[in-house]
DNA sequence: TGCTTAGTGCAACATATTTGCACTTGACAC
DNA sequence: GTGTCAAGTGCAAATATGTTGCACTAAGCA
């Protein structure tokens, strides 16, 4: 998974240093398959680097929010969950029931971008959106909860 | 603005007790003109009663939450905001240079939920949808940070 | 008016995130 | 390589937001 050392190469092109600590964080955000959280990421990461600290994940991860690397969501739960923006942009269906949580494909929300523009003259820019309701394993079988 | 005890009176019609606390949280959020703070409620309501406890406004939320008479969202900030679902449902525009909040209709979002379902065959629940951008001041006009 | 339990205030706790500061180290010049 | 120096890090403490246990109060009702 080292191809995604390339980012943060990117981020040396414009003045960042390539340390050591953001090349971990940036491997367990992308190997965690999806959103992470800081304090999973700390976890993973210092199973191999001991030394680091939670306030240097926030750090890192603010820096890669500010330059649109990587996006933040409140999934629901008492903490953010971060992504990478890199790995195709999309948004999340999450079942209020089970738990579940399914991908939107970003085109998906076009014709809401465009509406909203035309009857608002707004410029949304919807890069990650959490939407709750129903899965439709719960239509059927309703009462399975999981938090 | 007492007709929002009208609600509280409701509550009372379903075995909750009609305490001033409710009333004046309650009244709070009316008056707020839109989203407020739990932090906002305790302040405003402390003026005339100082011996109101945030932990009360947190329940008596959770308990307006449940019944769906307030929502929850988070809009940017580092705390939810909420709001009356009785002055008839709608969702934010929140500009991210100039933090301009504008309202959106709720019909708005049908063609969405009715995408959604189709295509995903999942119930979305959007009561209180917050999408970042640029409002057209500021598309015209860039620069005018505040936070 | 008294009974009972929902609701409240208080204090302590839990969790998520931020910040000040001294130390370390990556990037770059020599 | 070696030196320079500010960006970045670790540590500890602080801050922010929300939650909980418990004794006391009071709303609703007989």
């Amino acid at each position: 998974m080292s191809h995604h050392h390339e980012t943060v190469e990117a981020l040396q092109q414009i003045g960042y240093r390539l340390t050591p600590q953001r090349m971990m964080i940036l491997d367990a955000i992308a190997s965690s398959d999806g959103h992470t959280s800081a304090e999973e990421i700390h976890d993973t990461v210092r199973v191999a680097y001991p030394y680091l600290d939670i306030s240097t994940v926030y750090r890192t991860l603010d820096l890669l929010k500010g330059l649109h690397l990587a996006s933040e969501t409140d999934l629901g739960r008492g903490h953010a969950q971060y992504e990478l923006l890199s790995k195709g942009l999309h948004h999340h269906l999450i079942c209020r029931e089970c738990g579940a949580i399914l991908d939107m494909e970003n085109p998906f929300l076009d014709p809401l971008r465009q509406a909203i523009g035309k009857e608002y003259d707004f410029h949304a820019e919807i890069e990650h959106l959490a939407v709750f309701g129903i899965c439709s394993g719960c239509k059927q079988n309703p009462g399975n909860t999981r938090g």
